[in-house]
DNA sequence: TCTGGGACTGATAACGATTCTCACCCTCGG
DNA sequence: CCGAGGGTGAGAATCGTTATCAGTCCCAGA
């Protein structure tokens, strides 16, 4: 649904700072060299970041302007903030860059990685819940699945 | 699996007050009347609550003491914290007080109310993330399942 | 019933993640 | 080559949440 480069392996990322950019151009904001960084560095985890974890991945940028680009990549469509348990915000690339999937959240160190549930039962459960959502005048844009328990490392 | 009272109308409340007795008492800690009113001001709404909505439902409550109280019956597992897409985080209580279920946030005005799924909509989903989880190493303790979208009020 | 200690309360100060400010820099069209 | 406007980043300001702490209240023991 998102022309995967190949398998579905890392979807990789040629074409997704293509995507971005126009993205940013279609808002009339320019995509700089801090904003391709912080967009590599939301691609470099296998799951949504914290500015913190962000800052150390890529050392040269700098803290207000993480925070500042993040939400106007959030604003155009690019990147979606993520809040879990603790105080902080995670960021990802918006779905329509990668993939759909959820996250298993670990209630020992907080952190968060990505999956993602077979075809089949996604659709099943987008019946249920559109179903629901309907019995309640509720227009449905997108679903959250959260898994919270332990994590392999604090097993 | 929660003992209801009855049918599955309003759980009601006066075994919740029991239970979140023992709860405290288990603890050390006091049921107070303070902590009374904030559990029956839980209860009052059909979704988690702001601080500030308990506070306006319950005029005689202090901040401080709501903040701190809701902390105790969170650690004590009366209560759990929810945080959705602003800034304010909402408590309700918790699922073996009340009944398994999910939310519908409306992302306009950020209002979240509960809803539930069919029995075997659950049981199938939890065998499905289950196996998902399995894979990753990831010992599961529950899941969380929201809704974004538009609220009746709304649309 | 009286009493002491410990839990509870609530006004207030402190905290910290996030947001705002603003002087400076950089880029791009003319 | 300029000038206007967007972008940058260090620091200040914001604001939901937490920690403090002196005063109350409650309960067990005397
Ligand atoms: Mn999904
Ligand atoms: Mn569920
Ligand atoms: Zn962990
Ligand atoms: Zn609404």
């Amino acid at each position: 649904m998102t022309a995967p480069t190949h398998a579905d392996e890392t979807p990789a990322g040629p074409d997704i700072d293509d995507e971005v950019l126009l993205l940013l151009r279609r808002a009339d904001q320019r995509y700089t060299t801090g904003r391709r960084r912080l967009v590599a560095a939301l691609q470099s985890g296998d799951g949504p970041l914290t500015i913190n974890q962000i800052l150390d991945v890529d050392r040269s940028l700098a803290q207000s302007s993480v925070y500042r680009n993040l939400m106007v990549l959030e604003q155009v469509g690019a990147v979606v903030r993520i809040v879990t348990r603790d105080e902080f915000a995670r960021y990802e690339l918006a779905e329509h860059l990668t993939e759909h999937h959820h996250h298993l959240i670990c209630t020992s160190c907080g952190d968060v990685a990505d999956f993602a549930l077979d075809d089949s039962m996604e659709s099943s459960l987008d019946e249920a819940l559109h179903k629901a959502a309907d019995t309640r005048g509720f227009a449905v844009d997108a679903h959250r699945l959260d898994l919270l328990g332990t994590c392999g490392d604090c097993g």
